[in-house]
DNA sequence: AAGAAAAATTTGTCTGGACAAATCTGCCTC
DNA sequence: GAGGCAGATTTGTCCAGACAAATTTTTCTT
């Protein structure tokens, strides 16, 4: 049992939230291993599994443990560390990044659009393309970004592929269309990690992710779009120049 | 009472979430208007208090409603609509935007720089400089994004009229230093959004924002940094294109 | 009619329990 | 040693209730 200064209006899960996350700062707690249960816990800080499991809730939304029914709560990171940059501005750095990294491929299927990926592609409702699915990481393995890649029908044969081969997917995929991608764009969104990209990247389901979606169109279209679902938090930074043009 | 089909798998919460966030699509609960209040729902779905608080959370994180204590949850938007979106390649876009919007200071202070920010910023741990907060709103007075600019503290005194006067505020620094911008980067990430964030945004504590850290440079140094915190969701959509070079 | 006080409503915080589901541990068997 | 089974541990889901705090509505007073 043990006794914490009792603000007027803090509330006590707020209080808890405060100290876990202490501990974990200063090593009491060290990354890799368990935190103590929640019935533990409970008893040192005197209050019910209600009031643990909110205070638990806070320190893995902010990224610092994951909770896995049976298992247990373990930290997952101390401080704002092991921070992945990427830094482009140009198709150029784009090739870099991927020459860096590696990608796995989840699933390759045909998937019929919905409404909001379609708007978002420029494409119409209902039209079957092909849905390739994967997995990029660092070269010592840690998840870097879940990636989901719509690419027309006709190129379904080749989809697979795309991945194992040297350089990023959508210049394999200009070679093999014969054609040279002309324009690239980008949307840029924080959003609750859905269920399949939470469970690809590591994160609690409904945590902060950076949904990054590219389009890259040949002179005859939109040759492939790609949404990349990045870690939330310090885990992943996006840094960008931008351009200065003298009046 | 009302009877939902029970599948042996998803939770109940999940369920009436679900079912909430149809009848707001359609319309059964419109945009602007209360929710049913807890106590009513629990009824509806004979369920506990706990299970519909645990849907209603989710509503919130997904930013479709907003609940305040006394008041009720009141539904802010139904589908991904009255999206905001921010096209900028170069300073000049930045300018426009700047121009669009408006912009209101909510408090001019000196403060220590924590090693965070400073490292962020690129100074040192313990500095002081002023932080000029501020929200940037539509012509609507939608709020649009929370701004913290950190400014030398030589330039404390005409800190806060440097959101009033026209044209951005890195545009009125320069002006005032004499200096002109070398340089500008960026930094994105998404994060749970903190107190003072959410409140300012009105989206709930720990829900995904968007947080740009711009810096500004000239010649001489780092002329001024700002955290530019917007939306998660749909509701802020950040557009970039990026350039192509012909090897 | 206007303003202040009281009451009702609604969400926030918190307790103490129960069972389910997933995981881990140790023992047993082969 | 390998595999499987049973039990213990741990988190997930859910209930019924209590009081606090903020807001809205009503009532009362002037």
């Amino acid at each position: 049992m043990e006794d914490l200064k009792r603000s007027a209006k803090t509330p006590r899960y707020v209080e808890i939230f405060e100290a876990l996350r202490a501990d974990i700062g200063s090593g009491v707690f060290a990354v890799g291993t368990l935190l103590p249960s929640e019935a533990r816990l409970c008893a040192r800080f005197n209050v019910s599994r209600f009031t643990v499991r909110e205070a638990l809730r806070r320190l893995q939304t902010e990224g610092m443990v994951s909770r896995t029914q049976g298992a247990g709560s373990r930290v997952l990171r101390d401080t704002p560390s092991g921070v992945f940059v990427q830094n482009y501005r140009s198709v150029s750095d784009l090739s870099q990044y991927a020459a860096e990294t590696d990608l796995e491929v989840l699933k390759v299927e045909e998937t019929i659009l919905c409404a909001d990926v379609a708007g978002r592609i420029g494409q119409s409702e209902g039209e079957t393309w092909v849905l390739l699915r994967s997995l990029r990481r660092t070269p010592e393995a840690a998840p870097l970004a879940m990636v989901e890649s719509y690419v027309p029908l006709r190129f379904k044969a080749i989809a697979p592929g795309l991945a194992d081969s040297a350089g990023p997917i959508y210049a394999g995929l200009a070679r093999a269309a014969g054609e040279e991608i002309e324009r690239v764009d980008q949307e840029t969104q924080a959003l609750p990690a859905p269920y399949h990209v939470a469970d690809a990247l590591g994160v609690a389901e409904g945590a902060p992710v950076l949904r990054i979606l590219r389009r890259y169109a040949s002179k005859s279209g939109l040759l492939i779009a790609s949404f990349n679902w990045h870690h939330g938090g310090d885990r992943y930074i996006h840094r960008t120049r931008i351009m200065l043009e003298r009046e």
